[in-house]
Parts: structure tokens; sequence; C-alpha cells
DNA sequence: GGAGTTCCCGATGGATGTAGTCGGGAATAC
DNA sequence: GTATTCCCGACTACATCCATCGGGAACTCC
């Protein structure tokens, strides 16, 4: 798969926050594991992660959760795989450099363009719209 | 980076075996390795993938070595790094099925399509005349 | 102010994959 | 027949991924 088991669960943890988002409401970590079926400590990591990344606020104590600092079109899909991916530091650039280990630097320049390309151009609230048209769809299904 | 080692090994690999496909020589893998820098023994695994992926042929025993079974322009990049990193089989789909891994997983194929369009736009023979463009450059620079 | 709830933080462990090493065998040229 | 080259598979060291866990800090509500 494209994504990290960790971008994954983090992702699909901001699409419900998205949801709610207008609301003011808050999410706790349990609900979203045991909707999505994941291990709420794992999933607890994450959210960690997109908090010190600045894109999500958490509350404490009873009543607290979780909830996103900006509205869902405000959110890059790109911030949140570098914030959650992006923990093991280094990406190297061990720069072997005979002409040929160049060009293929240049196509793996290209490659990650096309990625980040992706990425940058879609936010939370097209996954959220993207994930209501799919219920909808379902929804017609049983009719 | 956007390719493993192995991948990136191969490639190198096979720039160099385009450079001389045409006047039907061969090269053998001590050579490579050592221009390249890469451990020879590891870069014959990588050589024994390609073979059998159809991609290159060889020769054994005193002058033996590696040669392209077509020409660079008829070798798809795409087809090479599917030989070297597909040799652990499985690509899985686990399908966690709420609406929001199904979403995801749609944008994981976005990627895996944007990664693929490029790959088998890039044949061999791109390669090295990118190759040979740079080595040019590199030229001038001494006069 | 005490009890229960929720987030917070770091340590730990197993499974898997990556990058390489190695010993010995088979074909070929000279 | 000997040296050279490719051929084949086993083995290891290390890192990374995917969690699991124990205990602490803030907060609500009674």
């Amino acid at each position: 798969m494209a994504f990290s088991s960790k971008t994954e669960y983090g992702l699909v943890a901001l699409i419900e926050l998205a949801a709610i988002y207008s609301s003011g409401a808050v999410l706790q970590v349990a609900e979203i594991a045991s909707r999505q079926s994941i291990p709420d400590r794992y999933l607890e990591q994450m959210l960690t992660s997109l908090r010190r990344g600045g894109i999500l606020r958490s509350i404490r104590g009873p009543k607290g959760g979780y909830q996103l600092v900006r509205p869902p079109a405000d959110v890059l899909v790109s911030e949140v795989v570098s914030c959650l991916e992006g923990d093991a530091a280094s990406r190297d650039a061990a720069e072997r450099s005979t002409p040929e280990f160049q060009v293929l630097h240049g196509l793996a320049g290209q490659l990650e363009r096309a990625r980040l390309d992706l990425l940058e151009g879609t936010t939370l609230q097209q996954l959220l719209e993207r994930r209501d048209a799919l219920l909808q769809a379902q929804a017609m299904y049983f009719i």
C-alpha cells in the first residue's frame, strides 16, 4: 500500500474529526478506535503526533477528546502525511555521485514531486466529501 | 529515497549496459560494481533477478558477462522496478472496509497510478540520454 | 477532596524487511 | 585442467513497523 498503517490510521481519524468539526464537539480515542477497529493505544500515538504537529488540539479529563485546530478545508493531506511519517527524521541523501546515480536521483525527485503534488492538492474537506459521497451511494443501494 | 537500493543498483547497472548495447559487447558484474562502488556479490543478485525477468541475458566463463536482451528504447523502467522489488510477492489488500478506509484506499490508488505513469513513461534509452547529457555538461565545465 | 475518566509520555518487544556476506557448484575459454 | 565467470541458496546484522504496556498528569463531577 501507498500509506503506512500509521498514516492510514491517522488520516482515518482525521476524516472522522473533520465530519464533526463545525459542531465544535470532540471525539475520544477509544470511540474512533472501536469504530475503525484499530488498537486504541496505538491510535493514541498518531493523535499525539498530530497534536504536536499543530493539526489537532486535545482536552483532558472526562468529556475530553480531540478536535481539529483548523477547518478541514485548511488542512492539506501532505501536512498530515509528513507529520505522521516524518518522525523518523532523516531523509538521507547518500549521494553516490556517478552520473548514473545522479540520473536516478533525478527520476526519484520526479516521483516525489508527483506524489507531493497529489497530496498537496487534497484537503481533509475533500476526503470528507468523498466519504459522504460513498455513504450516499451505499444508501441508494438499499432502496 | 523513492527507490530501494536493490532497485537503484539494478537500474544503474542497466544504464551502463544500455550504453554498450549496440556494440554487442558484454559487461561483467565486477566491472560494473567497482565503477559504481557497490558490493559485487550483492549486485549479482539484482542481475540474476533481471535475467529471470527477461531483461538481461548472461554468458558464463572467461569473457562472459551480461547484456540487454532488447534495445534500451524497448525497456520500460516500470518493468525493471517491478522485476526488482516484486520478488517479495504480495501487495496485500487488507481491506478494512469502513468508508473512511475506502476513501484512503482510493487516494492510495491515485498515488500508485501517478507513480506508474511516470515509470511506464520512461525507458532505459531516456535514462541513458540523460546520463549522456550530464556528461556533456560536465565536459563543458572543464573548458 | 476523592474517584473516575481521559489524555500524556516513554520503554519495550516481536515480526518483517533491507542490505549485505558467504560457501560452494556449473559452464566456458584457453 | 585450470582459471574465470556466472549460478544458487543459506545466513546474518540491522533497522523499521506495528503495536503493547505501565504509570503519570489534567480534568470533571459528586
